[in-house]
DNA sequence: TCAAAAGTGTTCTTATTACACCCATGG
DNA sequence: CCATGGGTGTAATAAGAACACTTTTGA
């Protein structure tokens, strides 16, 4: 046991990517650093993980403490640990990614502290630690779930037009999809409930809404069902 | 900083889940713990990670003492890091898996001093630590990487026949495949080398040997190709 | 009446599935 | 000459890709 004692020194963060969309672009929550190391410089919103908490916890918790949102789309992807990749002392990371929507988004007290904000992923070149190949397995991992899970609801309103769902993907995938194909697509899996309303107050054909309809999905997916884009 | 040393008192082990492949079964290697907790039962062969050392290079490591192999397939799955998991304290672990070639094995004297051994994955039920999940998030993460990329010819020796290599994948994607389907869809990616080779000593037609063409592979993938079964 | 985005089907091409018989070897 | 696994092609079906015009609304 004392011959262990020397293993017992090290740390863990949790690095979540939160992702949004708006405006037809993917968005990212940074934070800038207000202290050393790497202060001023722009960083995910990570955190220590305490020694009584679950990681999927702690993700949780700097999630909701940035946002102010609880129970929202989190999923682990990937764990960084090179030795000196942490001024503190041997510190590795869980990285996490996030779909949040960003109207659901409140500025809480913390975050109003120090500086939030959201930044458009294709503009993001530098960021504090070894932030950025975090990022980018995280787009990476994002890219592939979309295709084989719906999850682009999750960045979107619960009432959505089919084009607002087809920007979301053509973000994530970066490539432009064809808008009939898309549509047969998404209508034949069935899992789109026509809400019958119509967007207001734009100056061209309104846009019918639409939802999700998550408990179809969950029950035909306990059947083997696998959604395909 | 001295607020943050309460976090600097844990620990990160590495648990690869070492895949196998023998008699057209699928394989994993276990050891038998000498000591406690969990003294007796099976369980992955992991170990912590040292002050110095990088997470896959411990992956590798704790590979390499135990089979005797270098530079073989290893790949990240997932971070398990419940409080609690472990008795000794706080520690969270990395899974891996790693895909070898039964047929170089070699005991080390390392694996020789414990009991190691290969199980069939079919019949594993119980193991120490929260090892089923692990094993199960390893098992399922190669039954969807099989698919997308050629890893399948990571558990055969460099020669080997279609038949072989059939039986590899109904093993991880625990499915029959059919026989003329499966040899079009491999022999169409050209990626097989034909090795004018037989097999000796069978009491039936001999099989045709091949060799996976990895530089091909390399490069076709940097033109963006994508290897799917 | 104009601008802007919504909505809608068909054809062509490609990939997937299902399926049965002859061949080469060792015993 | 028998048993064993090796090796081969075609037809039917399903999925994916390409493509252009009409509709509805607000200004």
């Amino acid at each position: 046991m004392s011959e262990e004692k020397k293993f017992f020194k090290s740390a863990f963060s949790v690095d979540p990517v939160i992702f949004g969309f708006d405006q037809g672009d993917l968005k990212v929550l940074l934070i800038k650093r207000g202290v050393q190391p790497f202060k001023d410089q722009w960083a995910l919103p990570g955190d220590l993980v305490y020694p009584n908490e679950d990681l999927d916890s702690a993700a949780g918790r700097v999630l909701g403490e940035l946002t102010g949102l609880k129970d929202v789309y989190l999923e682990q992807v990937h764990t960084f640990g090179k030795v000196g990749r942490h001024p503190l002392g041997r510190v590795i990371t869980i990285a996490y990614y996030s779909l949040i929507k960003i109207d659901n988004f409140e500025f809480t007290p913390a975050s109003l502290a120090s500086h939030v904000e959201w930044h458009d992923i294709s503009t993001i070149k530098e960021l504090a630690f070894d932030h950025m190949p975090i990022l980018k397995t995280c787009f990476d991992k994002l890219k592939w779930k979309i295709r084989s899970y719906p999850v682009g609801f999750e960045l979107l309103p619960k009432k959505f037009t089919l084009t607002e769902l087809q920007k979301v993907y053509e973000a994530i995938l970066e490539k432009e999809l064809d808008k009939r194909n898309f549509r047969k697509k998404l209508l034949s899996t069935k899992l789109l409930t026509d809400l019958n309303e119509s967007q207001k107050g734009v100056s061209h054909r309104p846009a019918k809404l639409y939802s999700f309809d998550t408990a179809k999905y969950e029950q035909l997916q306990s059947q083997g069902y696998n959604f395909e884009i």
